[in-house]
Parts: C-alpha cells; structure tokens; sequence
DNA sequence: ATGTCAGAGGCACTCTGA
C-alpha cells in the first residue's frame, strides 16, 4: 500500500503536474493539500482510476483523498469548540486503515491570531489523534504540518528563528503527539539524515541551493511500525516548470 | 525588508496568504 502527501499550491494550477506524477508513481493514495479553490477536478481523476474526496473552500486552502480503493468518508473538519470555517481536514476509511489528510494552519506572523489558531488546531488534533489511538483501525495522519520538527529539519536554524514554523510551541505539541506513541514515518526510517526536504521557497533559488524545510509528514499509530516500508521525498516534481513549492513524500506499508 | 507565486477582483494592478 502506497500512500503520497503533496501540497500543491493550487490543484488547478498544477493539475498537469498531478496526472503525470500519479502515472509515473502510481500511488494507492495521494493526500493532497492547498487547492485554492472551489473547482476539484474528479472526472479526470476518475479517467485515471482514482475517486476522490475533496473539501474546499474559495481561494485558500482546501484537501483531497485521491484513492484506487473505495473511500468512505467519516468526517471534512475537526472536532472542537466552534466550527473550523477553514478546509484543513479530511478524515477517511481506505480499506483496513484511517487515513487523515491535514493541512495544518501556518500560523505567521507570530504574535497574532493567526498564531493562536495554529495553536488551538494542533491541540484539537491532539485530541483527535488521542482518541483514534483507542480505536480499533490502525490511522495513519500525512500532510502539510507546517511545523519544523527538529533543527535537522531545516538548512539552517537561524533563519527561520521568527518564523512561525519553527516556534518551541507548535514543534513542543508536534513532539507531543510522537510521545502519545505515533512514529515520524520518515524520521524513523531515516533517524539522521540531513538535507532531507519536502519545501523550498521560491525565492533566491532555494532549491537549488537545498535551502529548506521538512513540513510534509506521515504520523502512523503505534500498531503500522510493524507494516512501515519506506518513506521516501520525491524531489523530481520539484524541479519541473512552474512547480509548487513543496514536493511528495510517498509512505509504503505492507 | 527582501525574495516568488497563485487567486481574487475586475480589466491594470494591488492585495492577501504562503
């Protein structure tokens, strides 16, 4: 089973990029994040043999489930206080799994609200992720955390110091929910490997330079070590013309 | 502060978000 996670930034605006990329790979599923639109285009996913689950929202955000296997949808946001305005969250039943697509709020500039809803969103996933550790079904969570995890994690610690990314808040509660039991799919496999990316900036020619951050990630319930594969970062897209700015990471489970 | 890209509104170009 092959699960990829690829924030976008756009669907429309890379869908070429998409149907090449599922061709080539040919992933069980893809999480995709940052649609940027109402409009998601099923009919040419379904040309390729995949269905699909989007949640949308009118310029910003926005994430599909793209899957061979049927999907059954369980729930488009997450639980908390108040309704989550933002399409952030899909939350599916692929075969015997849990699959849960987020696309975690960025959270700049620090020092605003904007901050604080990152906040309170990653503490309503913790609670989330809590209660799926008591279920039955085994859950994998993949998508674009925008969180910093380590300072491995990124070229270089000083520049991203005031970012939001790479606050001790939001990298303390992304540690939290590792101590809650679930495995850093990539990180595990790879325990030291530096210049391991999944974003680069546009800008300065970042990515030529390998001038980036890990923020695309798979977080599997304690259960899947056992079925954990590989996780590898696909850096081709990245390279093509007019890409995103964020390239796939692809999880294999036996 | 800068750098680049995409969408929206509305038809040139600024604004927002990332």
């Amino acid at each position: 089973m092959e699960i990829a996670s690829w924030n976008v930034n756009s669907i429309k605006a890379r869908l070429d990029h998409v149907k090449n990329w599922l061709e080539k790979r040919g992933p069980d599923i893809l999480l995709l994040q940052e649609l940027k639109g109402v409009d998601f285009p099923t009919e040419t996913f379904r040309a390729l043999g995949y269905e699909s689950v989007a949640v949308t929202q009118k310029a910003y955000n926005g994430v599909a489930i793209v899957s061979r296997f049927p999907v059954k949808s369980v729930s488009q946001s997450l639980d908390g206080l108040g309704v989550d305005t933002h399409a952030r969250f899909l939350e599916v039943i692929i075969k015997d799994l849990r699959v849960v697509n987020i696309y975690l709020p960025n959270g700049n500039p620090i020092g605003t609200e904007k901050f604080e809803y990152k906040l309170d969103w990653m503490d309503r996933l913790r609670v989330q992720m809590e209660r799926w550790l008591t279920s039955e079904i085994a859950t994998v969570v993949g998508g674009d955390f925008n969180v910093i995890p380590e300072d491995i994690d990124c070229h270089k610690p000083a520049s991203w110091i005031g970012d939001a990314l790479f606050q001790p808040e939001p990298r303390e509660r992304y540690r939290g929910l590792l101590e809650l039991g679930y495995i850093d799919a990539f990180r595990s496999l790879h325990p030291s490997e530096k210049g391991q990316f999944t974003f680069w900036d546009y800008f300065r020619q970042a990515f030529e330079h390998n001038r980036g951050i890990r923020i695309d990630h798979f977080l599997l319930s304690p259960g899947l070590s056992s079925r954990l594969k590989s996780c590898v970062i696909d850096k081709i897209p990245r390279r093509l013309p007019k890409p995103s700015d964020h390239t796939p990471i692809v999880l294999t489970l036996d």
